[in-house]
DNA sequence: GCAAGGTC
């Protein structure tokens, strides 16, 4: 008798721990609680490929670790915003998931084996190494194993323990990429925005709940907000314009009418369309052309998944998308509902459906209709809408319930929504009956439409949609002639696109790819509580001032990547590339690192715009305003040691030149003169001596020329440049280039880190190397040198050709811009703007969302020469979305 | 005080 292995296994969340051990188990596993509150244990035999084997079943909940910078870059003063894209991330356990790690070791020490059982996606991938990372720790020993599934049955579960394989390394690497992505674009451009505005402006009095407010950049939250803005801007650019067209109503003597619609739609040209119509008054009987008249089905409507339960329930219960997950979420944990984070939208065919439609019939509401599906009389099979994430059914209800009193109202509405929809989509099609009719006055066609409902079915028990219409149609024959009742020339305006409503919204971000079915509805949360939307009445979005001068900002800067919706697209084309196994993690990284860089050098470098946009809706404090005046000229001397901005020597009527960088608020760098060569150390404190609140700035200098250090302390006012202390200290040893010389003594760590990261470069390292020698040489008058330092980037031509064209294409500046000729001219429907904004969108969108595109041909290396995956390489440019080139050489710039 | 993604 062979003695059993001792198998850990763990599922992502506990439901399908508990799922998998009942089916492997024969419902007969013995569950006993963990040291993690969320995640018991479930105890069974099972035999794998002939070897018994003690399972224990356990879960996590989610990802167990956080990516963070280090401490020391935690503090938002403590560096510039732009060391972001080179400081170090730390992979770390946050402190609510420690019982998780502590019930994973715990178990991990006592098992030989472990088998992950997380969701087959991406993330799934990557918790499921994380849990390795956890599990090893507590026994090296371990021998890894991934069980694949596509289905929670017991058959494809059995087959999925029978084969186990290995993690996909390539799909947990494209995750880490994501995640060091997020966090180095969101943080940089997080405290970049927020240190530039928050101090400046009135927020209250302009309408913000806080009076500092948390001025957030992220790579969903902000495309999001991009979508809203753009439609906003798409409406002030519209310009109504007249249309006309030719009315035809036929009434019968019986009652029975019709209206036609014209064949050409609206025409444009006054003159035009009298002509036509007067044809049509000259000879005014009508002829049917065409009769057709046959049966039309009506489909009922798709299993839901989450994305489409939170569309309906936008539109049929008037239920904002995150406090349907929130209630969705309660019905789940209570088990009325399946789980409610589903991309599923088709049942497995060995579900059984009966059963669930049978638990509904003694239902007062719904029961009726439920028995004639459970007699068969009603039955059809749910259609596949196609998708499936192999983790989860279709939202449906799994248990029925009649006592629902003491629940929440829209909790009710809910429930009963998954219900009538799961019932629904289990019935048989609705029958109806249309007819086609085409008529001919004089040179013109006419059509017009009937619809009459035979037979209701799933629409008897769905009671949101209505279907059917105009099924009073005369009786027409073809060749039959008549004399119009009405015949009119009538006259209509060219209305603006309508506000986004939340299913407008959902379903644009779906199409780029902006977060997933979980996270959707928490992103366009998190516009309202952010301050950069609103939702009126009718549920629909508009951007706040502050929203709207954010994007305004970006475009100004002609940084529009920024902001476009396709943003997202373009970072998931290229961490897909990982997945896949095309691109190296490092390379991938490596190019974002480089392009969100230089956007940041670019948008520090402009960041006046962003201010002037925010002031054309806000009031700048009082002192902010005397700050920006009392700051004496300057003139540009090279670039700042610290970031990317000019550095400037100052020269004030009275007291000592000195050096510092004009990137303040987001860097208050100051150096020495004349040698400048120091590093400033800066400490938020309030200014004592002048009435604003202007912080006290402490300094260092070093004499990097001297074999020994000469060191000095000063501490004085950026704002009225009184000093306070004067002091001087000499130190004793000299440290090698390259090792942080102001961190060693007592000063704060950022002036000499940085000094070590430019020494660094210097070495040959990193391609940026010349700033560092550009900052030894804007010493002492150098001044040519800082000049070339500062023109960085594209030649200077290129970016003034952007910019222009990005104002041409601005239309919320003058109110009145133009709609073409993008949108081709005279769109002929209702909303002209929006032809002319899609036709941009279409062009600048990565063809890329989620990965669905072929990956782009040709082989092509970075310029960093990185990008070298595993051979043939490939991804899209980060400024651009499009294949064929990376972003620091796209010529697609605007 | 930053992101987005899992999940309770």
């Amino acid at each position: 008798m062979q003695r059993p292995i001792q198998v850990l296994n763990v599922a992502e969340k506990n439901s399908i721990a508990k799922q998998v051990s009942a089916a492997l188990s024969n419902n007969s596993a013995r569950s006993q609680r963990s040291c993690s509150t969320y995640n018991p244990l479930f105890y069974f035999p099972y035999n794998i490929n002939g070897q018994p084997c003690d399972m224990v079943f356990t879960s996590v909940a989610g990802h167990l670790m956080e990516l963070d910078f280090t401490d020391d870059m935690k503090k938002w003063r403590s560096c510039s915003p732009v060391d972001l894209y080179g400081a170090p991330v730390l992979k770390k356990i946050p402190q609510d998931k420690k019982p998780v790690e502590r019930n994973l070791q715990e178990q991990a020490r006592q098992c030989q084996w472990l088998v992950l059982w997380l969701d087959c996606d991406r993330e799934g991938e990557n918790i499921a190494f994380e849990v390795v990372e956890v599990c090893r720790r507590a026994n090296p020993r371990l021998v890894i194993k991934r069980a694949k599934f596509s289905a929670l049955v017991r058959r494809e579960l059995e087959r999925s323990v029978q084969t186990l394989g290995l993690p996909d390394e390539n799909a947990s690497k494209a995750v880490d990429a994501r995640q060091e992505i997020d966090l180095r674009i969101g943080a940089s451009f997080t405290r970049f925005q927020t240190l530039l505005l928050q101090e400046k402006f009135k927020w209250q009095e302009g309408g913000l709940q806080e009076e500092r407010p948390l001025i957030s950049y992220g790579p969903c939250q902000i495309p999001t907000l991009g979508l809203i803005v753009q439609r906003q801007w798409e409406i002030r650019a519209h310009v109504s314009e007249p249309f006309w067209y030719i009315y035809v109503m036929y009434r019968t003597p019986e009652g029975q009418q019709c209206t036609f619609s014209w064949r050409r739609g609206h025409i444009y040209d006054h003159a035009i369309a009298t002509v036509l119509y007067e044809n049509c008054v000259d000879e005014p009987t009508a002829r049917i052309a065409k009769v057709d008249a046959r049966q039309v089905l009506r489909q009922p409507p798709l299993p839901l998944a989450t994305l489409s339960l939170q569309k309906e329930a936008i539109t049929h219960l008037r239920m904002p998308g995150e406090r349907m997950m929130k209630l969705a979420e309660e019905l789940y944990q209570e088990g009325f509902i399946s789980y409610p984070r589903t991309e599923t939208d088709c049942f497995d065919p060995a579900y059984d459906l009966k059963a669930l439609v049978r638990d509904h019939t003694q239902d007062p509401r719904w029961g009726q209709h439920a028995q004639r599906i459970d007699s068969g009389e009603m039955w059809h099979p749910p259609r596949s809408g196609g998708h499936d994430d192999k983790a989860h059914p279709p939202i449906h209800p799994t248990r029925w319930t009649g006592a629902s009193e003491g629940w929440p109202p829209e909790k009710k509405r809910l429930y009963e929504f998954v219900c009538r929809s799961f019932l629904a989509s289990c019935s048989k099609p609705a029958v109806g009956f249309e007819t086609q009719i085409e008529a001919a006055i004089a040179t013109e066609a006419f059509t017009t439409r009937g619809l009459m409902v035979m037979e209701k079915n799933w629409l008897e028990v769905y009671p949101w949609f209505k279907w059917g219409g105009n099924d009073n149609l005369p009786p027409f024959q073809v060749n039959q002639t008549f004399m119009p009742t009405e015949l009119l020339l009538k006259e209509g305006m060219t209305h603006p696109p309508p506000k986004l409503s939340e299913r407008d919204l959902i379903n644009a971000m779906e199409r780029h790819g902006i977060g997933t079915d979980a996270t959707v509805a928490d992103h366009i949360q998190k516009q309202l509580d952010r301050g950069y939307a609103f939702k009126d009445a009718s549920a629909l979005f508009s951007p706040s001032p502050l929203g709207e001068a954010l994007i305004a900002g970006y475009h100004k800067m002609g940084l529009s990547n920024l902001w476009q919706p396709n943003l997202r697209g373009v970072i998931e084309f290229n961490i897909s590339e990982v997945a896949h196994g095309r691109r190296a993690k490092e390379a991938v990284l490596e190019e974002a690192v480089q392009h969100f860089r230089s956007d940041y050098i670019s948008a520090a470098q402009k960041q006046g715009m962003m201010v002037e946009e925010v002031a054309r809706f806000f009031d700048p404090w009082g002192a902010a305003e005397a700050q920006q005046q009392a700051l004496p000229q300057g003139q540009a001397i090279g670039q700042c040691p610290a970031c990317p901005m000019p550095l400037m020597l100052y020269k004030p009527e009275q007291g000592t030149p000195y050096v510092a960088c004009s990137g303040a608020p987001l860097c208050r760098q100051i150096v020495c003169f004349p040698c400048a060569t120091a590093q400033a150390d800066v400490s938020a404190q309030p200014c004592t001596e002048c009435p604003g609140n202007i912080s006290k700035v402490a300094f260092k200098f070093r004499r990097a020329a001297l074999p020994l250090g000469y060191d000095a302390e000063m501490t004085c006012c950026v704002l009225c440049d009184r000093r306070f202390e004067d002091l001087c200290r000499s130190y004793g040893t000299a440290r090698p280039p390259g090792h942080g010389q102001a961190r060693g003594r007592g000063g704060r760590g950022a002036g000499g880190q940085r000094a070590g990261q430019a020494e660094g470069r210097a070495a040959g390292r990193h391609p940026t190397a010349g700033r560092a020698a550009a900052r030894r040489g804007s010493g002492r008058g150098s001044h040519g040198n800082g000049a070339a330092e500062m023109g960085r980037g594209a030649p200077r031509s290129r970016r003034r050709d952007r910019d222009s064209d990005d104002d041409a294409d601005n239309p919320h500046r003058g109110g009145r811009a133009r709609t073409g000729p993008r949108g081709g001219g005279r769109a002929g429907t209702q909303h002209r703007a929006r032809g002319a904004w899609n036709g941009a969108r279409a062009r600048g969108r990565a063809d890329a969302g989620r990965g669905r595109q072929p990956a782009p041909g040709g082989r092509f290396v970075s310029a960093t020469g990185h990008a070298v995956g595993n051979g043939a390489t490939s991804g899209v440019c980060f400024k651009c979305g499009q294949p064929g080139h990376w972003s620091n050489a796209c010529p697609n710039q605007g």
